[in-house]
DNA sequence: CCTCTTTAGGTTGCGCACAATTGAATCGCG
DNA sequence: CGCGATTCAATTGTGCGCAACCTAAAGAGG
């Protein structure tokens, strides 16, 4: 085709990832605002109640996050009362991050929102799944 | 299946679709960064390069951002000296961004970025349309 | 044992996102 | 025309992301 402008803002894959990861998050919002925690924050929740107690490495490399972003957001946690972070003794340079009982206790309530969002954003599950597959493709490749 | 974990990170699209998120902003970086632009303020000047002058508002409609995020970044895209920001004349409640003329030459320099972007993050075009769909059905719904 | 290197986490600084508020300009309706 | 409602942009405050830098602890090699 000729004419085409290939900075064409609509047409560029990169602003509807954007786009669209920020609407995801913008949708968790008013659900995860209850619970009195981020988005972020209730990431780092999903990795602790699925493995237990993680060191701020761990928790890095699950998420894709460094300590730049992790170290306050940690800090935040464990101010919220949710998360306990303590040098290791065998290690002294690892922090382990570990859930309190209201951390674990908050997972109760936690449970019901990946289904409340499903059916909020409406969308069917055959595109969700493309959507998954395609993101990792993605992600599989910019870790070479 | 009896015991899947409904808060397991892995399976969660919500974060899939952040990483790569990320993971794209991330690999634009190293190409924005010899035009002396991030990421957001590419968008911008993508909505500039294409429609010419405009409001802030209407970059906001353009980029589903509002003036607390576009305010300061077009400030910051007039102190590097790629946009002008004025009163309207006929409404002088709205502020309208143009582009100077290093604004325009950078246009040049970021015609190749695209295809730079293609190549590099090496995902076939049939996955990539299927991500640009799915995150149009997404921004739809999100929008209602 | 002693240095050199590596690893882990924290801090600082900057630039988004976004909610909430403000102030000025314009509009709409009586 | 007058005036309350609406629109537009800016500002403030909080919380990410991320680069750059720093410190302390652990390992590796002689």
């Amino acid at each position: 085709m000729i004419g085409v402008n290939p900075l064409a803002l609509e047409q560029q894959v990169c602003f509807a990832l954007y786009s669209a990861s920020r609407a995801v998050t913008a949708a968790y919002r008013p659900l995860l605002a209850p619970l009195g925690v981020t988005y972020p924050q209730y990431l780092v929740l999903l990795v602790l109640w699925e493995h237990g107690t993680r060191s701020v490495r761990d928790l890095g490399e699950a998420l894709h996050l460094d300590s730049g972003t992790l170290s306050p957001l940690l800090k935040r946690l464990e101010a919220s009362g949710l998360v306990t972070r303590a040098r290791a003794a065998e290690d002294e340079r690892q922090v382990r991050v570990g859930l309190t009982d209201a951390g674990w206790e908050l997972r109760e309530r936690a449970v019901e929102i990946p289904a409340q969002l499903h059916d909020a954003t409406g969308v069917d599950d055959e595109t969700l799944a493309a959507l998954h597959r395609a993101c990792h493709a993605l992600i599989e490749e910019s870790q070479r």
